[in-house]
DNA sequence: AGCACGCCGACT
DNA sequence: GTCGGCGTGCTC
């Protein structure tokens, strides 16, 4: 320094660390040129030169003036931002998810960011008007591009690869960026374009009274014009107010074509305006009056849960179905936003975000931001940075809202907690937003309410050990009546021979007579397939998968025996394949014979299914939903997945078939995902005066499980699981860890999944409880077989097992790189 | 993720 | 003899 004063200022901060929108496991490091200097900051973005001929927008996480002595870094290209699109607390927030969901930094920067902040092929360029008075030798091709932007001002990275008819197009870009023929698209930094919508206003002239009449009479002829008009004048606050061409198109029901006319008869003027994406969701609610009062049960609560936040940074919030948690969580949203900080709403589906937003917006206004997926790019783009600049005060919205450039998060609300989708599957991170968002919390010093009226086995037990604070509303608005319990002795049912197939006569008479009332029947039954078991009734053999330790069910749609595990499948053998006997009996049965017999025991009913097997297809799922919802449908059986996404105003019984199946190992949920049913068909068909009604068919009615359903004592229910899981030594409290392999050829994969899961198994030992599963399913045309590693989550063991599972994963994509690795945490 | 390189089998 | 598939390695 001393010696070499013109070296001074190059000391400072020249390399730039950033995270690529790649799943690679380390950042990356850009020189940053003398130009840029100063401009490169922590938090934008930045274009930047990846490999031979790719350009990424990364993101700069943290600026060194160490020289890279192993490599020549390259230069960062251009800054595209001008201030930084994410905090600090945003960045301890993506780092400890990738640690934790052990994925790379940029993969979380890919589920984090909107599409419009981050931008790979879509890369805009432009050319360079001064270049064209200059000399430059050109390719032939590089001469084409130059000339197509002479007319087309913009080209994508896409359409000059199309252009060309070719994949490598890259090189080329750069080479035309060193040329200076073009350079790259400010649009790349604009991040979202406007949103912009027709609005109308009726010409001046006919502010006069008289004249208005004129043009009445005027469009006697022309009835939906005058429609129009009539609509126009009804949203209009005044005669020459301006209304969005499409209101009152939507209003009155015209085409665009008639309002076209009108503004060239003059009779509106048109005017183009730029709108906010969040004030075009806006109307259409305007605020509705006071806050409604709390119950005296609400008012306890909500003193409860103040108490209790005083000495916990999270409080469950466990009431009933209809007891009225939104009014708590609006109270406490509205404190939140009075301290000055920030507040988030997490709703497990974007399908309830719209009642809900409904809702918090009547109470918060404009302070209000929906955010979810089904957002276009746009949209999202301007709710970030209203949450960033702290415009937004309140954002609703799905897992992805997490990600939100908040400021000062004072309140995390994750409603309905227990709902699995919460969880993220399948681009890396697979995170959970409710644990997630309890960290995110930890890192505002925030505070967080789950609530549910059906807790997760894992929230209850933070609860009950004291990890979070516990406040219950068991109390229904208009004492709401539970549903009548009715518990099924099969086995004595069968010996009196009052049982068809696998239902009870008493079962089957009140399908009957729900069906009769146009009401709805959910039979639940936790098994998919026809028969989960066949055995050879002369020499016992049952047919098992190759790979995993269980037996094949039969699936009598696709004809093949399956193995649930792995997904192998064979076709069913006429005689056993060990004696040749023709006797093989059929032990048990699966929704798709419940639906196929009572097909035939109730011919004129109406009946439908909801399983794996049958919502493979995109939209089936939902399909098969509405159709339920419409009334299309009378009886819908299914698996767990009833419990999911169903409007349950109709329904007025539940059936649960074989409920000793729902407290068997390794039935995790099953149970509680029948108390799920249970509690919201009652919640629902409380809110009228009648009553629902709950078949519970059982080989064991005396079981402590069942009697506990039927006091409704969810507490003590629950409780017991608990503690039952324990005396199984296998605690409720586990983490799941699955391990994803994915490779093209499936045989190759099989056996690496093989040599994998030895390989945890030798370093893990003793803490590997459950077997090893391969499971394979097919993703596109990739095969992904998971290795699944349950893990008591003891308070060292989860950083342990990270520990060797890091281990495992770095010696296995050592010795096979083809192989793609991924890790998925499961909270239970 | 992409892309290049090198190794194999299968073709005009 | 080359073409092209696939496994492997690398990208600041």
């Amino acid at each position: 320094m001393d010696h070499a004063p013109i070296s001074a200022d190059r000391e400072v901060k020249l390399f730039a660390e950033v995270i690529l929108p790649l799943a690679l496991p380390v950042n990356y490091t850009y020189r940053i040129p003398d130009s840029l200097s100063g401009k490169v900051v922590p938090g934008k973005r930045v274009a930047v030169q990846f490999g031979k001929s790719r350009l990424y927008s990364a993101l700069v996480r943290r600026i060194t003036d160490s020289f890279p002595s192993r490599y020549a870094p390259k230069e960062i290209l251009e800054v595209l931002d001008d201030e930084p699109i994410v905090n600090d607390v945003q960045f301890s927030f993506w780092d400890w998810m990738a640690s934790y969901y052990m994925c790379s930094k940029g993969e979380v920067m890919m589920a984090a960011l909107p599409a419009s902040l981050k931008l790979s092929s879509q890369t805009q360029i432009v050319l360079n008007r001064d270049s064209l008075e200059r000399e430059v030798t050109l390719s032939e091709n590089e001469a084409l591009i130059q000339q197509v932007l002479q007319q087309q001002q913009v080209l994508s990275v896409r359409d000059v690869a199309s252009l060309l008819n070719r994949k490598t197009v890259m090189p080329l870009i750069k080479s035309l960026l060193d040329k200076g023929i073009v350079y790259v698209s400010e649009q790349l930094s604009q991040g979202y374009r406007p949103r912009t919508a027709v609005y109308l206003q009726l010409d001046p002239a006919y502010r006069d009274t008289e004249k208005l009449k004129e043009l009445y009479q005027l469009l006697e002829k022309a009835p939906r014009q005058l429609d129009a008009l009539m609509t126009y004048m009804r949203l209009a606050k005044h005669r020459t107010g301006w209304v969005p061409k499409k209101d009152v198109a939507e209003e009155s029901g015209v085409s665009s074509g008639v309002i076209q006319a009108l503004i060239e008869k003059e009779v509106f003027h048109a005017e183009i305006r730029e709108v906010s994406r969040l004030a075009a969701h806006e109307t259409g609610f305007p605020p509705e009056g006071n806050a409604q009062a709390f119950s005296p049960a609400q008012e306890r609560a909500y003193h409860q849960t103040r108490t209790q936040l005083q000495s916990r940074d999270a409080v469950l919030l466990h009431g009933v179905t209809a007891s009225g948690k939104t009014l708590i969580y609006i109270k406490l949203i509205e404190e939140c936003l009075e301290k000055g900080q920030q507040a988030l709403y997490l709703l497990p589906e974007i399908a309830i975000t719209e009642q809900m937003t409904r809702r918090l917006r009547a109470r918060f206004g404009n302070q209000l931001a929906v955010y979810h997926s089904r957002f276009n790019d746009n949209e999202r783009g301007e709710i970030w940075k209203k949450v960033s600049q702290g415009t937004c005060r309140l954002v609703v919205g799905a897992r992805s809202a997490l990600f939100l450039p908040f400021q000062k998060l004072g309140l995390i609300i994750v409603d309905e907690e227990h709902e699995n989708s919460y969880k993220q599957f399948d681009p890396a991170p697979r995170y959970h937003a409710r644990d997630s968002a309890l960290y995110l919390a930890g890192l505002h010093r925030a505070q967080t309410i789950l609530g549910s009226a059906t807790p997760s086995l894992e929230t209850f037990y933070n609860a009950s050990e004291g990890k979070y604070g516990l406040v219950k509303l068991p109390q229904r608005y208009g004492d709401v009546m539970l549903p009548e319990t009715v518990v099924v002795d099969m086995l004595r049912e069968s010996r009196k021979k009052a049982t068809h197939s696998h239902f009870s006569g008493l079962l089957l008479e009140e399908i009957r007579k729900s069906v009769e009332q146009r009401k709805q029947v959910i039979l639940f039954r936790n098994r998919r397939g026809y028969v989960p078991l066949l055995q050879c009734h002369t020499c016992g053999y049952i047919p098992q998968c190759l790979n995993c330790d269980i037996s094949l069910t039969y699936h009598r749609s696709s004809e093949k025996l399956v193995c649930h595990y792995c997904g192998y499948s064979e076709k069913p053998l006429a005689s056993c394949p060990a004696c040749g006997s023709h006797h093989m009996e059929q032990k048990g049965f699966g929704t798709e014979k419940v639906e196929d017999e009572l097909k035939i025991l109730l011919p004129e009913v109406r009946i439908s299914r909801l399983d794996l097997d049958n919502t493979r297809s995109k939209n089936a799922f939902q399909q098969i939903l509405n159709d339920f919802e419409d009334g299309k449908v009378d009886v819908l059986v299914g698996t767990q997945m009833v419990t999911k996404g169903l409007d349950f105003h109709n329904v007025n019984l539940v059936g649960i078939l074989d409920a000793d199946s729902l407290f068997r190992y390794p039935d995790f949920r099953s149970f509680e995902r029948s108390y799920q049913l249970m509690v919201q068909v009652s919640g629902r068909s409380g809110r009228r005066t009648e009553r629902g009604k709950v078949i519970i068919q059982t080989t064991s009615p005396g079981h402590p499980i069942i009697d506990l359903v039927l006091q409704n004592d969810y507490d003590a229910f629950y409780r017991s699981e608990i503690e039952e899981r324990r005396q199984f030594s296998y605690p409720p409290f586990f983490r799941l860890i699955t391990v994803h392999l994915k490779h093209k050829n499936e045989e190759y994969l099989a056996e690496k999944a093989a040599s994998f899961a030895s390989l945890v198994k030798s370093r893990f030992g003793s803490r590997v409880l459950g077997p090893q599963i391969p499971l394979v399913s097919r993703v596109r045309n990739l095969y992904l077989r998971n290795v699944l590693i349950k893990i008591d989550r003891e308070k060292d063991s989860l950083s342990k097992v990270k520990e060797i599972l890091g281990v495992c994963l770095t010696e296995m994509r050592a010795r096979h790189k083809s192989l793609l690795i991924q890790v998925d945490v499961d909270p239970l």
